[in-house]
RNA sequence: GGUCCUGUGGCCGAGUGGCUAGGCAAAGCUCUGCAAAAGCUUCUACACCAGUUCGAAUCUGGUCGGGACCUCCA
């Protein structure tokens, strides 16, 4: 079954055929990491995560490049300004390189929160200062590139002349030379639609770097550019990132890689919805955003509780990347019981004891079960489906807990059927979808002493002394732990 | 203003012209010392108006609403 992916730059469904056969190339717009991620924020790097993930088990090698953004016009966010003594002491100054790697940092720890492997590549855009400034000045040599004071623009209206300019984000050159804008040293450009390749720094600008136009720091497009190639290629397979980054940013991308490498950079365009809040935007200017750390704590006036970063990731796959999520905490307590659910419908078929070549009695039900698991490889085959994946995992988990809980007798499934269901939820719960136990109870320890409670409580219950069995399971759910009866008088626990 | 996307049951959300996605919530039942969990059942919606069609949530046109981008933006 062939892996079909819409592209943003054909605006349709396409069969995904790889440059290299077996190979994937992937380059992902990563972070700027002046701030700290919010919500917004994780969806992109979930979304091309599972996109990863889905491309490894279709069976591609795949390099997956994923940038760093540390350069550019950096200020530290609630910083107060400082007065003159204290500016002096040296220890009291801003060093970039210390901001950068703080909210690095933070974002690492955030996509291990997520469950997110980490790129193969994760360059950083201070660390390719030469490759931007030699792809600059390629440009310029091509009579793409002008310098004014300093700065080099790009020429976009020659460039639009015998190129498609425009054809990513659906723009019509004519319109973007008509936009009258105040921005800062849009006099300096020939024309309004030009874009900055290079900007001379202020003396106020803390990140700087010698350059042939003098002292500044590279234009936020370029780096992208000069990374990717660097890494996959003058032409490589996938380029992603949020869909507000089509224009100007992937727009210009491809305009300045095409003049530089003679050839458009990526074959196919990906691109995931926003995150909205009441309908609007996630983001600096709604001033509606929520860090991840908020999210995680529960510290912010739009949570009522702390969310599980599973949580919020089973929240994201539930509805498909190229659609937009508007977030409410009742959403997420939704997803949050939802998630539960299933996840224990699969620790339940883990230790489901499956037999050998026994065949099903009841044949439809065994037929609708592959069905059902074999729509999974479709769902994902187009264009990463993952919300039809999780409706059919849901289908499948009354049938899972019927099984165990006698519902369906032991024989009415073949084995080899149960076999394949439970290697299809590991393949697609874990290895796809991404998503792993909130709480792993691995501590033998803790479940030995929690077997001690369970028997001792189970003797009670055998002399009908309730009181003592009602108190060791309440007091242990005052604890965040829930024992369950079960049907065949055992107790099973997990963390609530 | 321009370009594009979108409007689904109490809520969230899939939906490729005909075959009630799924989740959460709610109600009833089964199981249980009681719970919890689980299972079964119930709740058949597609903004509005026209059109195309044997048949439209799905296609076309219009009306109204929401949003994104056009500026840093995931």
């Amino acid at each position: 079954m062939p892996l079909k992916v819409y592209n943003s730059y054909s605006r349709q469904k396409e069969i995904f055929t790889a440059i290299t056969p077996g190979h994937a190339g992937m380059y992902v717009c990563g972070p700027t990491v002046s701030g700290e991620s919010h919500l917004g924020h994780a969806r992109p790097y979930i979304t091309f995560d599972f996109i990863y993930r889905y491309l490894v088990f279709k069976g591609y090698k795949v390099r997956y490049v994923r940038n760093i953004t540390d350069a550019g016009h950096f200020e530290e966010e609630g910083r107060v300004a400082e007065d003159k003594v204290t500016k002096k002491a040296l220890l009291e100054k801003l060093e970039p390189m210390e901001l950068v790697q703080k909210y690095t940092n933070l974002f690492h720890w955030a996509m291990l929160q997520f469950n997110c492997i980490e790129p193969g590549i994760e360059p950083t855009a201070t660390g390719h200062i030469v490759e931007q400034l030699n792809m600059i000045e390629k440009i310029i040599a091509e009579g793409y590139g002008y310098e004014v004071n300093g700065s080099v623009y790009f020429d976009v209206k020659k460039y639009a002349a015998t190129h498609d300019y425009g054809k990513l984000s659906g723009r019509i050159i004519d319109d973007l030379l008509e936009t009258t804008r105040e921005l800062d040293g849009q006099e300096e450009k020939r024309d309004k639609a030009d874009f900055a390749l290079w900007k001379s720094a202020a003396p106020e600008h803390i990140m700087r770097w010698k350059s042939p136009w003098g002292d500044g720091y590279p234009g936020w497009h370029i780096e992208c550019s000069a990374m990717a190639t660097k890494y996959l290629g003058a032409r490589f397979d996938i380029h992603g990132g949020g869909m507000d980054l089509l224009f100007p940013h992937h727009e210009s991308e491809i305009a300045q890689s095409t003049i530089c490498n003679h050839h458009s950079p990526a074959r196919y365009w990906i691109h995931n919805n926003m995150i909205t809040v009441n309908g609007r935007k996630m983001g600096k200017s709604y001033n509606n955003q929520i860090k991840l750390t908020e999210m995680f704590s529960g510290n912010h006036p739009l949570l009522t509780q702390p969310f599980d970063p599973m949580t919020i990731r089973f929240f994201i796959l539930q509805s498909h990347y190229r659609s937009p999520i508007d977030f409410s905490s009742e959403a997420l307590q939704a997803s949050e019981k939802a998630m539960k659910r299933l996840w224990e419908a699969y620790e339940v078929l883990k230790k489901l004891a499956i037999g050998n070549g026994v065949p099903a009695i009841d044949m439809e039900l065994d037929k609708k079960i592959v069905q059902l698991v074999n729509e999974l490889e479709e769902f994902m085959d187009d264009d990463f489906s993952t919300a039809k994946v999780l409706a059919n995992l849901f289908e499948l988990a009354p049938i899972i807990n019927s099984i165990k809980d006698g519902h369906i007798p032991t024989g009415a499934v073949s084995t080899d059927t149960l076999q394949l269901l439970k290697s299809s939820f590991k393949i697609y719960l874990e290895d796809i979808l991404g998503l792993k136990s909130s709480t792993a109870n691995d501590n033998s320890a803790l479940d030995g002493v929690l077997q001690l409670l369970i028997d001792i409580r189970k003797e009670a219950k055998a002399k009908k002394d309730y009181a003592t069995s009602d108190k060791v399971r309440n007091q242990l759910l005052s604890l965040g732990i829930a024992l369950k009866d079960e049907k065949d008088g055992s107790s099973t626990w997990n963390f609530e």
